[in-house]
DNA sequence: GGGCCTAATCTGTGATCACAAAGGACTGTA
DNA sequence: TACAGTCCTTTGTGATCACAGATTAGGCCC
């Protein structure tokens, strides 16, 4: 029961510097609430209280509140006028908003990077892309899910642009309770590697209305995939919780008995 | 010296349900910083501490800083490593940075929102562009700084994309304390009123793709003329504090004073 | 047995206290 | 006069305390 409670704490990028690497415990229970949150250990609707936090992380409300008044800021959670603070439920709406705004954004990201990448950095893109494929004949979804986002964002961090990079971010920490969704279905279509093929050949050809095409068709797909999952009410059923790919049983406990402890 | 020391408290959309206008102290010193900043009563780089604002606001240190430690996430404030807050120092790159992005998302929202909007909806955006015209006679900056910013999101709400409306009011937070240098040379241009036209047509038209692009070019004109202020070093130069179009002694007082009580 | 009222509990908010680290001023030396 | 070392002050961070409002559970009345 440590700071690390939901966390594999993998910080993110935001603010303070390349180097800078903030201590403060505020920053480490929002990477630990962050890194739950974009590996599905939340279930959307999902109650949770600043004290029980405060104790599963073993530190005192203070940076709690600070950490959760961000994150809600972002609208990673969101906070009820009753008094509690919960796990957003997404609607078919809401999806679609966050779809089109990250396809702008993204787009641009992908386009700006296509003109400033060196040879290098495209290479190393290539690695993540065969890794991606590599790993996914073990089904671990959490695996895949990690590699997934380091494509992307570095594939926008060769764009050099600090804000976006952040706006982005901060739009996927909104979609990533949701993305458990795309499993196993979705990420099983062969569109994924070979819209990867297509945006490395982009960048060799310094082609940046095709990188933004083919990552514009990337989220066009992924989202409104998520999107059709709505119900009649447009409300979207709960993401499975984080796990292997398969494993069902063993797979709920993370999250079982995190509510269990609450 | 209230909590309203530096603010209209004119609160912002963001969260927290449509009616609910969250009382919160924390909120109070938010939108008070917010206003600030907005209305440029702010210099760049000027540094800030936790103690002097709650002084100045007379609340307690708690407050402030959950006020600030939002601002810092949103790009409003830079939290330096050597501990200080400050206001960050505009760069061209990030103004075209910055430029880009809005472009992109306020676009995107013009587009949507020709889709959206009623009669009555533009009938209110005309008012307002009126309003623009009527009130730039009299040359008070503030003033129209606010109308250009009700034209803008009452056409972004139009759209009914709580999320984007939301990510697009940190952009504004951070371009913010630059607006001020448009005045008074580049409103003086026929772009403005003209552009607004244009919207206003492309609205009644329906006219997705001509409603973003107007905006796409208000912002490019007014982003693009702040980008060319910038020195040799890429450093943008002080933004003038805040107050009607040619009483300079007069207008410099705010922020003197602020530096002064500091 | 079901609905409503009341009291005990829970929960977020704000203030205050304690502390470590950074900043700045002051002094002594070369 | 320039510079480095030391002490004191300032400043952000985290913990704890106090409190008002909401929630909930239990009991009472019909």
């Amino acid at each position: 029961m440590g700071i690390n409670e939901f966390c594999d704490h993998k910080p993110s990028v935001l603010g303070y510097g390349a180097a800078m690497s903030d201590t403060s415990l505020r920053t480490q229970v929002y990477d630990s609430l962050r890194q739950a949150l974009t590996t599905g250990r939340f279930v959307p609707g999902q109650k949770l209280t600043f004290r029980f936090i405060a104790g599963a992380l073993g530190v005192s409300l203070t940076p709690v509140r600070e950490a959760l008044g961000r994150l809600v800021a972002e609208g990673a959670f969101e906070m009820q006028p009753n008094r509690s603070v919960r796990v957003p439920v997404m609607t078919r709406a809401r999806i679609m908003e966050l779809r089109d705004i990250r396809m702008a954004l993204e787009g641009l990201a992908a386009a700006k990077a296509a003109l400033a990448a060196d040879r290098r950095q495209v290479a190393e893109l290539r690695r993540i892309a065969l890794a991606i494929v590599a790993a996914r004949r073990q089904a671990d979804r959490v695996a895949d899910r990690r590699n997934i986002r380091e494509f992307h964002f570095t594939l926008y961090g060769m764009a050099d642009q600090p804000t976006l990079l952040r706006v982005i971010e901060g739009l996927w920490l909104q979609t990533g309770p949701y993305m458990n969704l795309l499993y196993p279905d979705f990420v099983s279509r062969p569109h994924g590697p070979q819209g990867r093929a297509n945006i490395i050949r982009a960048l060799q050809a310094r082609d940046a209305a095709a990188a933004r095409r083919e990552i514009e068709n990337d989220i066009d797909r992924a989202l409104s995939y998520v999107a059709d999952l709505a119900d009649d009410d447009g409300n979207i059923a709960l993401a499975e919780p984080t796990a292997a790919v398969g494993r069902r049983r063993g797979a709920a406990t993370a999250v079982q008995h995190f509510n269990y402890a609450q």
